[in-house]
DNA sequence: TCAATACGAAACCTTTTGGTTACATATCAA
DNA sequence: TTGATATGTAACCAAAAGGTTTCGTATTGA
């Protein structure tokens, strides 16, 4: 990974034991240590992991006396939404193919026929 | 990765030049000198990655003479949105939240606050 | 006070990843 | 037929990823 996509959220949740521990955090708030007893590995390895989800902002650190609890940030997913949001237009229907092309102002891409166009169409 | 995640998505999306491919791929099919061009990076590189991407079954192969073309399968995202989409309730709003504990048939774990209720509910 | 608990950092190791070059094969086109 | 084009495979390599153990430091609470 280079140094301008460290912390990339598309190579935070592509490791099956950081996405498990997203979904232990939807539902509270968890220590380090409750969370690794979850896995079959040491806690420092799940610290780790824990680490680059805090990079990603996909959770964030709460002190709490000795403990520090780990909480999802699921804000951080919309920037994954986003990137999908691409690709649905390819297999949705024609109200999102739409949908997607107004958003982003290609409409100039798009071969409409209106039904009040004097426009031969290219292409039917 | 072990065997059991091999041609995983989630891994297959993680690395910038494989989704960059992908934002190709969506516009048309394309053999892999063509794809090559956009990366600064050899042929052979990138199909690797394209073998990649055809086992997690993002892109599709059709021969065609001597050409391979690679095309989009955007089908195989879905994966990702049913992923996403457990997480979509911690953003999104209460209607949202609804949609997914019906879909998920999780009515149970609600604190249901119905008008025509008896039931105490325990927390406001 | 002081042992137990919770945690992160450091050093280290092995496997995976992402790239390279060299080579073999298939198809095209003159 | 034969040189040019399109591609994949193999062998190789450096760096990153994901794990371990060891150690230091805070905080708790008896």
């Amino acid at each position: 990974m280079s140094a301008a996509q460290k912390h990339d959220i598309f190579q935070a949740i592509a490791d099956p034991t950081r996405r498990k521990i997203l979904k232990l955090l939807a539902d509270k708030k968890l220590p380090v240590t409750a969370i690794s007893r979850h896995f079959p590995m040491s806690r420092t390895a799940v610290s780790k992991h824990l680490r680059i989800l805090s990079k990603s902002k996909l959770v964030s650190v709460e002190k709490a006396g000795r403990e520090k609890l780990y909480k999802l940030q699921p804000e951080a997913l919309l920037e994954l939404k986003e990137w999908l949001s691409f690709f649905e237009r390819f297999w949705d229907n024609k109200i999102s193919m739409l949908k997607h092309f107004v958003e982003n102002e290609e409409i100039g891409k798009l071969n409409l026929i209106m039904p009040q166009s004097n426009e031969e169409p290219k292409d039917s």
